[in-house]
DNA sequence: GCATATTGTTCGCGCGCCGAACAATATGTC
DNA sequence: GACATATTGTTCGGCGCGCGAACAATATGC
């Protein structure tokens, strides 16, 4: 039940219709391949004609191609149809505050190449720094495959219509137009997004939907907790393009300084540095960036506080478990404002996913609103690497299976 | 960029592109008429040929009617277009604590009677009782006017989909089928919603929309604070049916005990129960409903309080300056996270605007993270009588002027 | 060789947008 | 009053497109 937007509209014209199946076509074809013409018509319930016309087109666009052919039982045999993603190549940036992670891959989110290296500051270097590595990467690469652009995910406030870096305070980064520099630098189309939010692209775009899980949320728990918001298919931008943030939701107005500069977010009770000062017994708010820094370079992480409470250091177990449970009491939160279909964990701290649990569960059950609430599914995602670097792909790769914008 | 759900589509067939169009005719009608046929095609980009059919089978559909004849400077004069709403009719009931609300208003949200009588908790009598007040207020109308549902606001949690009521604390209600029970005592449709998400489809279906607000959360502040979510123009219900609860978010997680059994909800913190309790000193968490009910019937409100605050009442003012503080405070994390175009605002305490609106700002700084998302639009609701009853009515009204499903 | 089954293409039909022509209706001017 | 002009609303041929049915292509089993 949408309101149709009456000052921003779009008519539907007599191309209008092929333009829908189409897509949607492409999409079918993207999440069954391969799939043969008369198999596609009867997932769309429409005519063999129809979908035949549909594929020729999609085939002279050069979105799919034509593969083998299959096997029947009796009858002509099926000729297989796949989407090209092969050669269309998306270049990926992660930048964060110790590292640079740059990624080529292809259209399906398949790793062609990574690079990681220490994070350039300056932006001018960091900008002459990057192009030159990208030019390099894609040289290695074979003639036919061609870079349709790329994407960038920045730790901070990003604005994703004007690429500009509104704050990343880890980089030292306000009010830079990283799009127009790296556009410029490589004369290649450049999205930028936010870390937290780029995940949740990546969730929805290169990942097998396991259910129609068209609504969740995608929760990151690294040195912050980075969040997306997908509704109905679609990321949740906003109007300033800084939706999602839950994790500067608040568990406690008068608790531990926030890098935000706000008190008692849920990031300062539920991060891996938030785990990590409970542990050595540091106080948060007194934290600069200077001992950041060397905390990494110290690279105690929390996977290895994870070692250590599986081999018995009850302080360990009880740091995690008490993040555990704070994570578990954001999570009630997300449920009973999102209600989302499912929620989905990352980082380092779900390697103690059967650890913690119960803990999370527990803390889900004290919150929510209805029991049905906190049985939301929980699902761990399954140590894909890179899920920021994937996710600043699909920046490149979405528009092409996008639906189109109708009424 | 919404993706495709490849489990769940709607393929375009031949009349897909007019049924499209039709709906934004009837639309555009709405938000402009009286309109012409010549004025509603420049409006759509459409030439008028094709606009005069889509008339043409609204006005078959009983949907628009032809109006008195518009002046023109030159030329033949314009026939104006008017959607048929006066003769639509739909029951609104909101069942709470103390009354039960009834409204007869017609499509466009124009009310045509209102009975308020005090609730009936027993669910039978309820029912009972209602069926013969409705039929009694449609007898009083016109033979033309037909009713064409009864929507139900209950102060809880209420699964949309299945009309069932999952508890309502404040009713004693707890996995009522509301729903059935009143369509069979009527023999009408009924659709049931929690209040919160009603007053955001009010606002939604029945206000007129001054900008292109698509994406809206509505806070009403009174016993409790309920909440509905907006994103591009189409309530967020969720997954059980329950999204929304921005009410139940924490502030601090042991802060006083709310309602829902949880603690230090912002709910807690800034409802007109908050406000009072902090004015006359009553410790929140020992209320029981019993206290409540005295309290009601006391019928000393935040109204009152207000009135003391203008008097020059130094704690009166102390005690709605707080509320204004954590109310603030609730709205950058909505901020946070949804980043909506605006924020709409209801409830007692918006009658002192003028006295708490630099407070609620400032504290809405405190927390928001950028200052961009600091300046979200509040809008206090003009004093727009029976929100909840209007949105009980706007979820008969809406599946009218919905958007088509497609793709 | 023939019946059967399945895939993929082609074609007539009717729906619906598009543009243009046309009818209807008004105002101003000579 | 005749005529030019302007605006609204209708009609009609052209063409895009989904739909159903027929047909060609290609396989298996007897």
């Amino acid at each position: 039940m949408r309101k149709i937007n009456t000052t921003n509209f779009s008519i539907a014209t007599r191309t209008t219709a092929r333009d829908i199946n189409r897509r949607i076509a492409l999409n079918v074809i993207r999440e069954r391949q391969p799939i043969s013409r008369a198999d596609l018509a009867r997932h769309m319930k429409m005519t063999r004609g129809v979908v035949s016309v549909l594929v020729q087109e999609l085939i002279g666009q050069g979105l799919i191609y034509e593969g083998a052919t299959g096997e029947a039982a009796r009858g002509r045999k099926p000729t297989f149809l796949h989407v090209r993603t092969q050669d269309r190549l998306a270049v990926a940036v992660d930048i964060r505050f110790t590292k640079t992670y740059l990624m080529l891959c292809d259209f399906s989110g398949r790793q062609l190449g990574v690079e990681i290296y220490d994070t350039v500051f300056s932006v001018p270097e960091f900008t002459k720094d990057l192009a030159r590595r990208i030019k390099k990467m894609l040289k290695g690469q074979g003639l036919g495959a061609v870079c349709e652009g790329i994407g960038v995910v920045v730790p901070g406030m990003v604005d994703q219509r004007t690429g500009k870096v509104l704050n990343a305070p880890a980089l030292g980064w306000r009010g830079v137009d990283i799009r127009s520099k790296i556009a410029a630098a490589t004369n290649l189309p450049v999205h930028v997004e936010n870390s937290g939010r780029a995940c949740a692209l990546a969730q929805l775009w290169l990942e097998k939907a396991e259910t129609a899980g068209q609504s969740f949320v995608y929760v990151s728990v690294s040195d912050g907790v980075g969040t997306g918001i997908v509704m109905n298919g679609e990321l949740i931008r906003g109007r300033d393009h800084i939706a999602g943030e839950f994790g500067h939701m608040p568990l406690d107005l008068d608790g531990p300084r926030c890098m935000c500069g706000a008190n008692g977010c849920w990031e300062a009770y539920t991060s891996n540095l938030a785990t990590l000062a409970r542990y050595f017994g540091w106080n948060l708010s007194q934290l600069s960036p200077k001992h950041l820094k060397e905390m990494e370079s110290n690279s105690f992480t929390v996977l290895d506080l994870i070692a250590r409470a599986r081999t018995g250091d009850a302080k360990a177990l009880s740091a995690i478990k008490a993040s555990s449970r704070f994570l578990g009491l954001g999570l009630a939160t997300i449920v009973n404002i999102i209600n989302p279909d499912a929620i989905y964990l990352a980082g380092e701290i779900t390697n103690a996913w059967d650890v913690i649990e119960e803990t999370v569960r527990a803390a889900m059950l004290e919150r929510t609103l209805t029991e049905a609430a906190a049985r939301t599914p929980l699902r761990i995602t399954p140590a894909q690497e890179y899920p920021r670097l994937r996710g600043a792909a699909a920046l490149i790769a979405a528009p092409t299976f996008a639906a189109p914008r109708v009424a």
